[in-house]
DNA sequence: CCCGTAAAGTTGAAATATGAATTAACGCGC
DNA sequence: GCGCGTTAATTCATATTTCAACTTTACGGG
């Protein structure tokens, strides 16, 4: 069992790496969705569209566009039906199995998304990118890549 | 305006820099929560429950709670009221301004934070801190440290 | 002292998220 | 072809978050 006096508490040093990670990460998400605001997206919405415009034929399988976006299937179901409802994009049927669908962006949710993504990148350049030395962002990227792969192999279904 | 033709689009590099860190925040997330949920806790009790223990008296105004824990006003008293529901804290007014509130942690709320927080910091160490060389946290640090200031900077109200 | 304005915090309704239960279709082994 | 466990996706109920409106107290000038 994991006692107090065993427990190896984190250091000065650690402490101040985590909580910036974390004060980064949330901080850094509210300042996107707040510059996507006068475009009518949130973040996700944003990420949902990039995920269909980089998709074969413009369209995912629900499942696919779930997993993708590390949202649950029914969040991802909620969110499809309000950009529907946004005409952004629309549910198709599938062929090959009957059970499934595909989420497929709409001559709109293409338009919408080659109107916002200037925006967005020259958003995430400001408040991310541009603020690294290259070197350092490369760095970022190499130690990072590690965790984010333990932390999918850990996730469970979400 | 910003055209396409003109947007400083992201260069590969900095595509899977910036798309590694998203999956490694959200990921982390999930996982922490999915850790404190067998001790009935959110990451959010969690963070409130840290920076009561942290305080001084371990009590906070309300407003500096919620400046600390980067939430709304509106979502950290729904908050506060929940956990005090749920036993953990209790609101006190306060002597100098009669507008403002104190949350203050009870005993129950002090038992639940040592009893939980060996196993959170070991959920930290496990899915984050022992996942980098010494080195490369002080890196990460580093180069996180201005992004985090120019947020802070940057933010508006919440 | 009396404004007007700002700050601290709450509230209630609407939007979104979560999780369990549900429905329908697959596909495998027999 | 029939059952049965599995997968795709949605739905329903509940919990949380957001947003704007509101209450109460503070504070600075005339």
């Amino acid at each position: 069992m994991t006692t107090d006096s065993d427990t190896p508490w984190l250091t000065d040093q650690e402490q101040r790496a985590w909580r910036t990670h974390l004060d980064v990460s949330r901080l850094l998400m509210h300042q996107l969705e707040r510059d996507l605001q006068p475009f009518g997206l949130t973040n996700n919405d944003y990420e949902i569209l990039v995920n269909l415009s980089e998709a074969e034929d413009r369209r995912l399988r629900m499942s696919d566009l779930a997993t993708s976006t590390l949202q649950s299937k029914s969040r991802l179901s909620h969110q499809i039906t309000r950009m529907e409802n946004a005409g952004l994009v629309r549910r198709e049927s599938c062929e090959s199995d009957r059970r499934g669908l595909y989420a497929v962006l709409t001559e709109e949710g293409w338009d919408t998304m080659r109107r916002v993504a200037p925006h967005h990148v020259e958003s995430v350049r400001k408040h991310f990118i541009d603020l690294f030395a290259t070197e350092d962002l490369e760095a970022l990227r190499s130690a990072l890549t590690p965790v984010a792969e333990h932390l999918r192999e850990t996730r469970g279904s979400l």
